[in-house]
DNA sequence: TTTATAATTAGAATAATTCTATTTTTAATT
DNA sequence: AATTAAAAATAGAATTATTCTAATTATAAA
């Protein structure tokens, strides 16, 4: 069961790679595969244990440097809760996130683009913000 | 030069203690007094350092309790910027906070109750958060 | 095909935090 | 005031996510 990307994505992450003249290696395609194909939020080591199916050998480390290097590409984003350990998914996504305080699940939070402009004029003058993150804690009946 | 919590101020740790049926140590009281007295989102090895000119024999592992105890008694917050050292602050101040990428400082953003009420609108149904975070990353020219 | 550079790898190192076992403190009760 | 049980503080070990280091392998340009 080999996974792929579109050939729409793949041309995404080698342009983006190669903008910043860096290689389009396997393993950096495998593991943004990975993050591409089911978005629940993986870890770092969840992301290993997947990307192992189509790479066996590759390292933790690798893994590590694949995601650094798609999130400085702007093509993945980093989720943090606290200090538990750092999640991915794809930058289309929100940036805005729930974490069941429960049973530790991640949901996306749809942010419509007025809100998202509404958010930026809270930022005194002589701030510009390259990103940001909006996090909930709490807890949730639905049943997903 | 001892530092000193309010009447008020400790009247109300004492209470919030009392709630949670917890005592009042010297050490929850200090570690308390440095998060009010300066409130630069020191890092837990930080507050040491503040609390250790009142409690010089005061260890880290009880800073790190004291903290704990604060936030779940809802009177400290806790600022988490990816995996870089957890920040704390006092409850009062806004959940909202600007890292200037160049510096590392971090910046208290002031956020109406119109803004707060606004964003608790994109929770879907059943999703109830008991506390939310908003954390921007930036650089700024502001020169405080 | 060679060569220089970049990327991967395994494993060690780091650093924030948490845990464990012990000692000390607190506050209620004699 | 002395006793006692529970809570808190302490020192240091353990944990864990992540980063670093040094060596190997792969890539792409010449």
């Amino acid at each position: 069961m080999a996974f792929s990307l579109t050939d729409k994505d793949k041309e995404g992450l080698n342009r983006a790679l190669k903008g910043k003249g860096l290689r389009p290696t396997k393993q950096r395609t495998s593991v943004y595969e990975v993050i591409l194909r089911k978005k629940d939020h993986p870890t770092a080591d969840e992301v290993l244990v997947r990307v192992r199916k189509e790479l066996p050998t590759i390292s933790l480390a690798t893994v590590y440097n694949c995601l650094e290097t798609l999130v400085d590409c702007g093509l993945v984003r980093q989720v943090n809760f606290d200090r538990a350990p750092t999640r991915f998914c794809p930058n289309l996504t929100p940036p805005a996130h729930f974490k069941c305080s429960r049973t530790g699940e991640i949901f996306d939070l749809p942010m419509d683009p007025n809100t998202v402009e509404h958010l930026k004029t809270i930022l005194p003058k002589g701030f510009l913000a390259e990103n940001f993150d909006l996090s909930f804690v709490g807890s949730t009946n639905q049943l997903q």
